[in-house]
DNA sequence: CGCTCAAATATGAACGTTCATATCTCGGAA
DNA sequence: TTCCGAGATATGAACGTTCATATTTGAGCG
């Protein structure tokens, strides 16, 4: 008759005829084994398919191997957000790299975000947190602050706040941008913005700007629209007067692709050709950009770079290291496509 | 000094001048207690902010109150599935309802599926797996049938194995879909197809011909093409012949919205106007079919009612019952939009 | 008034590890 | 030859729960 559970770390050390510390040892410090004994014993583990049961090892050491991820709220329950679920993905991938596995945690419909990360906390479920959509004054680094408890952003928090946070060099890839649009020859450029609080817009407004002046390029007032929405009707609706002005612009750096889309969509309604007669670029650098026709220029974030520096900081953290001093701006990469000519 | 660790059940007994027993009881047995001692010892845990520790009781009961998400390996790196992050999506939602969390596994590059599940299942750390999809002789489903695991499948699985899946009626979805265009009184309608193994083409294929015949539509298998890719290029080559054949057809019913979106490029390459001239749909309901122009109409899964049959039955295979004898087919829900006119 | 029995609560053991420490082994120096 | 000490391995305790079982409490009955 079999044990209904699976095999214990007493199985295999009797199997082999050693203590439980040897075994332990071929996992935990396989340099104290004499190497014939850990040979002999790792073939024996692998043999009888033994791993350390999970909870018994975090139970007596304290250690999870296991990071949160504090699910966002989607913008919009229709529409997910590929960004992060790219960010995600990357996440997955680089803390298993690091032999760490991700805890999805929601807050449930009658919690707070903070109470939902208390229950994990308290639970002793996890090792850390991952926040994704990290802003100032963000409620959950002000709690996990507080408490005491490991975890990073993808985001930025404020200047007195804690600094663990790694970001989009937004402000240099939008300069990038306006960059390749002057080099091209574009002189009057237009920036699409969106009617919202989000950080990010105002990091792609300034970096626009930035980018403007930098190039010399025309810097007017009028240049700049701010669609109330991301649908294509009021981009179009947003573009309009911008488009059929006497000195129309031949760009257009909208703040985001699915703004960009729409600035298509007010392209052709204008009968003006995306990419020759208006050129035209988005950023995020979604699935569907390279469905477009002509394919959208944009910026892509550096998701793998993003999720292995976050990774890195929380397990210093969670080693009870010094959390980093400063946030980390890594650079976006500009993807060229035919949208710009 | 306070102990470093949080909380623990004694502390709570100690404070409350009960025994273990009775505050574990608060959670697992609450009816065991005297109405009177729940409340007080529910509130001192409220007030001291207990919380049983995972581990120790995972180590005990045996039970995690985690499922693991085996993550599919995109199909292109770029292309995040927006279908497969929505039905993650959906499956915190509903598992987090039912007091589980989802705990994501990717096997390591030096890893195949199934020795990231078995080294999953040896160290204890969950309580079922839900894969996403699944398809007939899927080595996934073998492999944790033959080992006993409990798992749902998010696909289908052929008649002889494990009938522990859920999926989406896609023929049914299909035949209501080409039930709407002919009510609009198209007469020819085309299908675009995908040239691929995956199961799903084949049952859109399959609806669509259902549907062609029950509404006595031309069945012409001239009327049925594949593209060999999903871009919009492809696309455009693939349904040129089609469209620009003397008695073209009024309307295109793709397999996919990707693919869809071709159409539209198609379409307009032909200088057919999407919608009045040409009527197009596709399939999924991917975040961008709101953003086109017109809006695509399609076929939204229902991943929520997906998640939700997909927990109940794993649960109730977790709990030791009987699993499912047989398969479920869920309706898909006709998003219908401007570009079927 | 004492007894019975169910309801309510308490106790000791066990889950499978790792930690802290103890013991063993064996080559080399006195 | 004896002893030392470092390297290698072994042992008992502890992590914080829940399980199985034991004990207490108190209402109802003869």
């Amino acid at each position: 008759m079999r044990r209904s559970r699976g095999v214990t770390i007493e199985d295999v050390a009797r199997a082999a005829g050693v203590s439980r510390q040897t075994v332990s040892n071929v996992f935990n410090a396989p340099y104290r084994l004499k190497p014939e004994t850990l040979q002999r014993v790792s073939a024996l583990i692998e043999e009888m398919g033994y791993r350390p049961d999970q909870s018994a090892r975090s139970l007596k050491s304290g250690t999870k191997r296991i990071i949160a991820y504090l699910t966002p709220a989607a913008d919009d329950p229709a529409n997910p957000n590929p960004v992060m679920s790219g960010f995600l993905e990357a996440m997955v991938t680089v803390s298993g790299e690091a032999g760490y596995k991700v805890l999805l945690v929601r807050p449930r419909p009658d919690q707070s975000r903070e109470q939902a990360m208390d229950e994990v906390i308290a639970s002793r479920t996890v090792d850390g947190f991952v926040l994704a959509d990290v802003l100032h004054n963000d409620g959950r680094v002000a709690h996990l602050s507080d408490v005491g408890f490991p975890f990073v952003g993808f985001g930025r928090t404020a200047p007195g706040e804690p600094q663990t946070w790694v970001d989009v060099d937004t402000v240099q890839a939008m300069i990038d941008l306006v960059g390749l649009l002057a080099s091209k020859g574009h002189r009057r450029v237009a920036f699409l913005g969106l009617e919202s609080e989000r950080p990010w817009v105002g990091h792609r407004h300034e970096g626009f700007q930035a980018g403007v002046r930098r190039f010399g390029l025309d810097t007017s007032p009028a240049l700049e629209v701010v669609s109330p929405a991301r649908d294509p009707d009021s981009v179009t609706e947003t573009l309009r007067p911008l488009l059929t002005a006497r000195a129309r612009p031949s760009a257009v750096v909208a703040a985001g692709d699915w703004l960009a889309m729409g600035a298509y969509a007010a392209a052709r309604a204008e009968g003006l050709s995306v990419g020759s007669d208006l050129a035209i670029s988005g950023f995020n650098d979604l699935p569907v950009t390279a469905f477009l026709q002509p394919a959208l220029t944009t910026v892509r974030h550096p998701l793998p770079e993003i999720a292995n520096a976050l990774v890195t900081r929380l397990l210093q953290v969670i080693g009870g290291g010094q959390p980093p001093p400063a946030g980390l701006l890594l650079p976006g990469t500009l993807v060229v496509r035919d949208s710009t000519g």
